[in-house]
DNA sequence: TTATGGGACTACAGGCTGTCCTGTCAATAG
DNA sequence: CTATTGACAGGACAGCCTGTAGTCCCATAA
C-alpha cells in the first residue's frame, strides 16, 4: 500500500533543478556564437547528468521547447505588456514596437538560435507556433484598437493592419536590420515603428 | 608521366551527376514538409551512392551550399532581373517585389528548409551570406535610383531606404505573410509593395 | 590494348539521441 | 529510529548520422 507523500522540499528541489538546467542551457547559447546544442553539452554546462535532463524534459525537443517558453516569457514581457496596453493605441504601437526591439536585441543570439533549432524539431516547433499564435492575437487586438480610435488610414482594414503588424513585429524583421544591416537596437526600433506607422496610420496623424 | 585527358564525355557525365543530385535533393525537400536532410536520404532519393555525394560536394555542408546557390540562381531570376532593371525605379520596385514574392512562393518549402539548415552549418552559411550580400547590393542600387529619380520621401536617405528595402525583400518578411498569415502569393506581393512604397516614396507619387 | 578516372560498395571511427538499469542519498512517514 | 520514496548520477547499449578510406568495376581516350 503506497504511503501518501507530501514531498514539499523534494518537489521544490526538482523544480529548482529544472530552472537551473534552463538557465545553464540558455547561458550556453549566449556564450558561444555557434554552440553545439547537444544534450551532453548542456548537461556538462550545469554539472548535471545527461539522464537528469531526459527525466526533467523528456527529450531534446522538450528541453528546447522549454527554453523557448522560458526566454519569451521572462523579464521584460511585463514591461512590454504595459506599453502594449497604453490607452492611446497609436502610442501603444510606437512604444511597444520600440521596446520589443530592445528585448530582441538583449537576447539576440539566444533567440535566433532557439528559433532555428525549434524549426527543425517537431516538438519544439509547437512551442514556437504557440508563441506565434499569442503574438498574432496581440496584433489583432492592437489593430482593433487602432481602428476603433480612428488611427487607421482610409482603405486599411483591421485584418490587413493586423497582418502588417504581424510582419513588422517578428524577430526576423528586427534581425534583418540588427544583424543583417548592423543597425543599433534603438535604430531598429525606430525603423520598425516607421514602417508600421507609415503603412498603417493616417498621414495627417504621423 | 600523366597523360593529358580530354574526358569530354566523362566530364559531362560527372557534371550531369552533380546536377541530378542537386535536383533530387531539392525534390526531396519539396516533397516532404519535414524531411530528414541526411546525405543518405538524398543519395537514395536519386539512386546514387552516399560516397558519390561526398566526392561531388565534399561534405554535407558543401551539398547544402550548392543547393542554396542552385535554387536562388535558377529559373525566374532573369525575369526578376528584367523587372528590377526597369528604367522607372518606382516601377522596378513594385514589379520586382511582386515577382520576388511569386518566386519565393513557388519554392517556399525548399527555400525555408534550406535557409534553416544553412544557418546551422558553417559551410552552407557562407553560401547564404553571399546571397545576402548580393541582395544588399541590389537594394542599395535600387535605393540609389529611387533617390536619383526623386521618388524618395523628404528626410529619407538613400542608405535608410536601402535598409527598408533589405527588410521587406527578405524571405522571412514574405513568409510571415505567406505561411504565418496564410495570404496568397499575390496578396503577399501587394502587401510587401504597400509597405515599401508607403514607407519610402513621396505620398503624392503613390 | 591499356592507363585513367567516375562512381558504387563496404567498413570503420566518432558523435549524438533516447532508453534502460543500477546505485546513492536526502527527505519523509510511521 | 527505520523503512520508503523519489531525485539524481553514471554507465551500457541500440540506432542513426557524418566523414574518411580502401577496393572494385568499367567506359573512355590514348
Amino acid at each position: 500500500m503506497p504511503r501518501p507523500y507530501a514531498l514539499r522540499a523534494r518537489a521544490d528541489g526538482a523544480l529548482n533543478t529544472r530552472q537551473r538546467i534552463l538557465e545553464a542551457a540558455i547561458a550556453l547559447l549566449a556564450e558561444d556564437p555557434h554552440p553545439t546544442v547537444t544534450v551532453l553539452a548542456i548537461a556538462e554546462q550545469c554539472g548535471v547528468a545527461r539522464s537528469t535532463i531526459y527525466s526533467a524534459f523528456g527529450s531534446r525537443g522538450g528541453l528546447i521547447a522549454a527554453m523557448f517558453k522560458h526566454v519569451f516569457d521572462r523579464s521584460g514581457s511585463e514591461r512590454l505588456g504595459e506599453l502594449f496596453s497604453l490607452p492611446d493605441a497609436s502610442q501603444a504601437l510606437r512604444r511597444s514596437l520600440e521596446q520589443g526591439c530592445l528585448m530582441y536585441a538583449r537576447d539576440r543570439d539566444v533567440v535566433a538560435r532557439l528559433i532555428l533549432v525549434s524549426d527543425l524539431d517537431a516538438e519544439a516547433a509547437e512551442a514556437a507556433a504557440a508563441d506565434g499564435r499569442k503574438r498574432a492575437a496581440g496584433m489583432r487586438d492592437l489593430a482593433h484598437r487602432l481602428a476603433d480610435q480612428g488611427h487607421l488610414r482610409d482603405g486599411m482594414s483591421e485584418e490587413e493592419a493586423a497582418a502588417y503588424l504581424w510582419v513588422v513585429t517578428s524577430f526576423w524583421t528586427f534581425d534583418q536590420l540588427y544583424t543583417g544591416w548592423r543597425l543599433s537596437a534603438r535604430r531598429c526600433g525606430r525603423a520598425v515603428v516607421e514602417m508600421a506607422t507609415r503603412t498603417l496610420l493616417r498621414p495627417e496623424r504621423l
